[in-house]
DNA sequence: GTGAAAGCGCTAACAA
DNA sequence: TTGTTAGCGCTTTCAC
């Protein structure tokens, strides 16, 4: 019985020059020892309708007795599908993140897809190399959340012109043709507001993002939107602008202690900024949030962790990765007819509560 | 200037069934253009030697201006090297294999190699099926961290056989011809115990994982190791063995805790254990550390945000990456040649400071 | 220095 | 129901 096992492989290695393709099993060698042709094989392998149930199961045999896996290579090749949507994130050794990749990939899992994931590191010119790479491996789609220096949107239309469909995650830029699914920055950011000032803080300020980008833009409008509606003055000495780091909130505090005109609350536009605060705060000898409060958005179940919890608005990883998957999905199905989307999902504001929550295993 | 453009790629479109291809210019369209055969635009975009630098020079120009894209499933087909490495880890959003996914990436695209990377939910079955689909795409090698179910290792000697070098990392099972890398479990486990004896600690416990996972292994075996060499007397009552989330070290916590003889020093097997524990501590009203100190392996970065801050062991994230890759690399280039190696990194025994460090970007 | 021919493993049209 | 023929886009001989 083993003799017959690599009956077709072996033969075929010994003509080859490249020993690693020694045990790579192909329809060819099912099909010799089945007695049918490549083709019969390959139909009967992808359930096509043709092949008898008889001459399906006998092949079916075979091909798990001799190790086959069908080579996508050749596959995509021929059938000019890959079945892969390609993926470029800035990060992935960062809270939020993480948590959308996982949705993605399991996203794409139940929709029988594969993903193909790249990393820009925040640095434009690896994005564009990461994004040519993707689309040399003739994926049917792109996913990105460009970096925060991201500004030039020739690329995308390029994308889109070969016919490849571009949905932005979270961080989009400004451009028509493109699907986008984001968190509802400006909603959460004025809902955060709202918060403290209903809460009676009185000298509410903002740590800020980049003014260029997306998100920056949206939860500054969202803050400013809340503060005037409940007509609170702004303050522009207690608004800083800096990046989204943890370093950015560490010298934004810094900032704002040193001139000596704290605020007594803090909306920090993004969790890691909160950090830099606490970080900071911790430092020079101030509590939260005793000395100060402060909010930010999503810090995507770590909140568990500290001590008194840090109130937050949570953004919808899950979902996000879901629906990116679904629209880019929809797309690639549906190709010219298809109306590119722009989706924004909920945020919601969460005030600490103590019971006990999974945080991650 | 623009109708020539497209003159090679468009008639090609016309011709085809599937629109997706409409704009993928290929050599064939370069050729014609220069008025060379497919041959000499292949070498020449390759750096190939023999073509003419006046040749190379008109060609690489054609081609940026056709917006060429080599087509990786051709090239990988005809070559038989995909020059790619199929990722396999159980979790994404995790503070550990986040780290250590992003360290892979880096390394990779310093190699100019690609990384596919597949996640398999802590699920055997997903697991299997993720190795399969990376056979499939044909990745010259994998870097695998197990589930903690899998237990049979008949897949990566299948792997193996077919010539693709696999690399264990940080969670290894058991077999031969092999690569892995891990961290220094042992010596970790030992030094944080022995941190606790030298500090007076009388009562020592132990929260562990799995007793059939090689980690929760081998902490365990270097918590007794210290302790026997210390000798402190192991109380069984005192050493929970469960797994590594958060929702253990709640459990084991409270089981010690209803028990009513906690110990005043707990050795948490992973972070998320310590976390569960700090929960848990919470919600009965006990100090940590003051009513009982804890140390566990490797918060990665988010130490900062607690208040105290934990004493804890520190994993090797990049350079598990890092080395994976590299061990994969070598193996991929010596095939046959190639000796598998079994590489521990050492832990490092990080007593809390204050000073302040990033976190996360 | 350049190119013609052959083939990688598979699928899609069309015959039989 | 099964097989034949022709590619997919590229690389690899090997001849010129």
């Amino acid at each position: 019985m083993h003799d017959l096992l690599f009956s077709g492989a072996v033969p075929l290695a010994e003509s080859q020059h490249d020993m690693s393709k020694k045990f790579h099993v192909t329809l060819h060698d099912i099909a010799q020892q089945v007695n049918v042709s490549k083709v019969t094989v390959s139909k009967a392998l992808r359930g096509h309708p043709d092949i008898s149930a008889e001459t399906v199961k006998k092949i079916k045999s075979v091909a798990s007795e001799l190790g086959y896996f069908p080579n996508y290579m050749a596959r995509n090749l021929s059938s000019n599908r890959s079945h892969t949507i390609g993926v470029v994130v800035p990060k992935i050794a960062h809270f939020f993140f993480s948590a959308v990749i996982e949705a993605i990939y399991d996203a794409a899992l139940e929709n029988n897809y594969d993903i193909i994931l790249t990393v820009s590191q925040e640095n434009v010119e690896r994005e564009l190399r990461q994004i040519r790479s993707l689309l040399s491996m003739r994926v049917d789609g792109i996913i990105i959340s460009v970096t925060q220096q991201t500004k030039d949107p020739a690329i995308f239309y390029q994308v889109k012109e070969m016919g490849i469909p571009v949905t932005f995650m979270d961080r989009a830029i400004d451009g028509e043709g493109f699907n986008s699914v984001v968190a509802d920055d400006f909603g959460g950011a004025y809902t955060a507001t709202e918060y403290a000032i209903k809460s009676g803080f009185q000298r509410i300020g903002h740590l800020g993002g980049f003014a260029h980008t997306m998100i920056g833009k949206e939860r500054f409008r969202g803050f400013k939107a809340a503060m005037q509606h409940y007509k609170m003055p702004l303050h522009p000495e207690w608004i800083v602008r800096g990046g989204f780091s943890d370093a950015d909130g560490y010298d934004g505090f810094m900032k704002l202690y040193e001139s000596h005109k704290l605020p007594d609350f803090l909306f920090a536009v993004t969790y890691p900024v909160a950090l830099g605060v606490h970080q900071a705060a911790r430092q020079v000898g101030m509590n939260i949030p005793k000395d100060i409060d402060i909010i930010s958005f999503g810090p995507h179940g770590l909140n568990e962790m500290f001590s008194p919890q840090m109130n937050y608005i949570e953004q919808p990883t899950i979902e996000l990765g879901k629906k990116a998957v679904e629209l880019t999905l929809n797309n690639i199905r549906q190709r010219d007819g298809f109306i590119p989307q722009k989706i924004t999902l909920p945020t919601k504001l969460v005030l600490c509560d103590q019971e006990f929550k999974k945080v991650a295993s």
